[in-house]
DNA sequence: ATAGCCGTTGGGAGCGCTCCCATTTGTTGG
DNA sequence: CCAACAAATGGGAGCGCTCCCAACGGCTAT
């Protein structure tokens, strides 16, 4: 006999559902049901069609699929913002890579969508060509008119890293408010008492919750802060160096800084070295994020931990979970709002050398994987809860 | 009259093709005809029905187009490596940026592909399935089934960071070679004859270009290199810190040092400083990438500039250029081979300080548009020529 | 006036799936 | 042994486009 089935497949050639169904002799539908893993089939037909499929490595025709079922099994991950220095924060890498995990695993597809233009154009092309079943926007910005767009136009979307105002609109976030209380508490328990801070740009919220969470921690141990000791930066490196700048001219001189992500602790580490500075004897320094080279900063960065691999996973996963409902349920007013927990990390930048326990702790959180399970049990309970 | 439709649409409703065609009084093929800029619609026609499009915010189903079309308009972007250490490096942020943006401007989607887990299901799936017209692989890794694969299939694909052994292969690149052999050249000149590096995993096809384009401009120098003073790092700057270790305690010590790339210069600048050592008086530091940071170390990095933008927007473009093309001198053997020009970019890491000119231009040319116009004219020289 | 032609337009067929309903087959109880 | 039902299967009708070919008008050339 001549396995025709088994020759090596033309090159470039696909074949359909139809030829499948010849093949094994029976029809579309039931080849259809195989894929789509319907119970409705007998057990020795499913397996040789299987064989067939596998044979001839046939995939069904997305677009086919996508126009029959009204759904592209396609999620966007937008960024909408002024990009050029978005990239040097290895935030959005490590988001965009964990949202291509979480759809990996779900089957589905990620496409960017790096929104550089914010004309109204994009927006429409982006919510109205429905090429996407959903989307998760990763928009720190306070004011976003593309946030009232989709809920106009009710697309699915998930918010992530943003605490949202309404009750309906699903958001992933990570506590950054609390892990700012966290590092000012650290520092007044060390003793110091004339604290400033260098915050992100207070257009966006991560920025604004990073700053209040920080005001409140001192504030409930009991400190002020003069106006002077709040520099506003743009989370670039340089901004930071300038803003630490003019902290070192305030007087008095502040003693310690809680600076709003790690990459702008970079810049002004620099800052208090060029001045001739020492940290932390001099001043001491926390960051924001522990991004990998926080560990290796001169001295190592004391910073607040925060999952954002989790983050993009979850928001991922969440969309999914809300395309995949029934439609009825998902217009529920009751949308999921997932914080994330933050964690500080205690290094040597703060003047923390006299606690080895707690500084040993931090070592191992970055080698274990002991972080990631206390998470999931959070996130899980919050989803129960 | 009441303008039934000027009305807002409702919400989440997606007309369809034929219902623009009745709202217009004509037949679904002009319609058609006109959103694909066909010359034989009548102009006053052509305009009345762009009209009903805009005030019905009409955009035609992808899906549907696709599948009619045979094409969906929508490019991978493929990296195929183990991804956990990849984004330290602001190397693949800036790519997927560029390629986002120039698929944009060509109406493509882009769709990232991190491939995870290298197995033979994921290529099948991602080249089998057709969800997508043509694929920009950056692939660095010198040996790769994948490459085979595509070519094995005849899938539209672009390689980028990587020179091409095959005239068959459309490849776009940076002079990673020439770039470090003006490192070399550089570094020479200065008066150094004692000159190492660290290298990249040599099993990817930029760290053994940098490094043979590094050793051939000694050699051309009349420099020998010994075995101890070639150390291989993996692009992390805990590698190169190690690296560097390695060859402070070489002897004689070596005068200056080529790092592979500006991430794992931070290291080696870092162990340098560590052993109570400076730079350049003790040991100058060479890096390569140019990445923002490089022009904020300690002392400010000397290193090449690689146009890594340019290689994103100019892999999208010549992929889409490829899809475009008529599939008849599509197949044909001579694909196009680009390399982008890199720039020695002096700075105060290689003992310097001498040439003040230098220095200026190398500051200039961060902020200035410059750089950009000059790889242009390059660019279309290599497309002409 | 009539054939011939070009600039326009309309409608059928089909892209490769899913979904629904009708039909066939297999299984059980009276 | 046949009705009654469930399990398994087949085929028609779309999904919303593009592409092709036929048809239509108005025009010039004969």
């Amino acid at each position: 006999m001549i396995a025709t089935e088994n020759l090596p497949r033309q090159a470039g050639t696909t074949l359909t559902l139809e030829e499948i169904a010849r093949l094994a002799d029976v029809s579309r539908s039931t080849v259809s049901r195989v894929i789509n893993d319907d119970p409705n089939v007998r057990p020795a037909t499913r397996e040789r069609i299987w064989q067939i499929i596998k044979a001839h490595d046939y995939y069904p025709n997305p677009a086919a699929r996508a126009l029959a079922e009204r759904r592209s099994r396609v999620i966007g991950l937008v960024i909408p913002q002024a990009l050029n220095a978005i990239f040097a924060d290895p935030y959005f890498p490590s988001l965009i890579q964990s949202c291509a995990a979480a759809c990996d695993e779900r089957g589905y597809y990620l496409m960017l969508s790096l929104v550089l233009r914010q004309s109204d154009d994009t927006f429409r092309w982006l919510i109205r060509a429905r090429h996407m079943d959903g989307l998760i926007v990763a928009s720190a910005l306070t004011e976003d008119v593309f946030v009232t767009r989709l809920l106009d136009e009710r697309f699915p979307f998930v918010l992530i890293g943003r605490r949202s105002e309404r009750p309906d609109i699903p958001t992933i976030d990570a506590d950054n408010e609390h892990g700012a209380y966290l590092a000012a508490q650290h520092l007044v328990q060390l003793g110091y008492t004339r604290i400033a801070t260098i915050t992100g740009p207070l257009n966006m919220v991560a920025a604004l919750d990073r700053r209040d969470g920080f005001l409140c921690g001192l504030q409930a141990m009991g400190i002020e802060t003069p106006a002077a000791y709040i520099q506003e930066g743009d989370w670039s490196e340089w901004s930071a160096r300038q803003g630490m700048e003019r902290l070192l001219q305030a007087t008095p001189r502040p003693e310690a800084v809680f600076v709003a992500s790690d990459n702008m602790a970079l810049g002004a580490l620099k800052a208090i070295q060029a001045a001739g500075l020492r940290t932390p004897e001099d001043i001491a320094v926390v960051g924001f994020d522990d991004i990998p080279a926080a560990a290796t900063t001169d001295p190592p960065l004391t910073t607040v931990h925060q999952p954002i691999e989790q983050l993009g996973h979850l928001a991922a996963a969440t969309l999914i979970d809300l395309l995949e409902m029934a439609p009825a349920s998902a217009d529920g007013a009751h949308a999921q709002h997932i914080v994330l927990p933050t964690e500080l990390i205690v290094r040597m930048s703060c003047g923390q050398a006299l606690r080895p326990s707690a500084t040993q702790r931090a070592a191992a959180r970055n080698l274990s994987d002991e972080g990631g399970v206390k998470y999931r049990s959070l996130i899980s309970a919050a989803l129960t809860g």
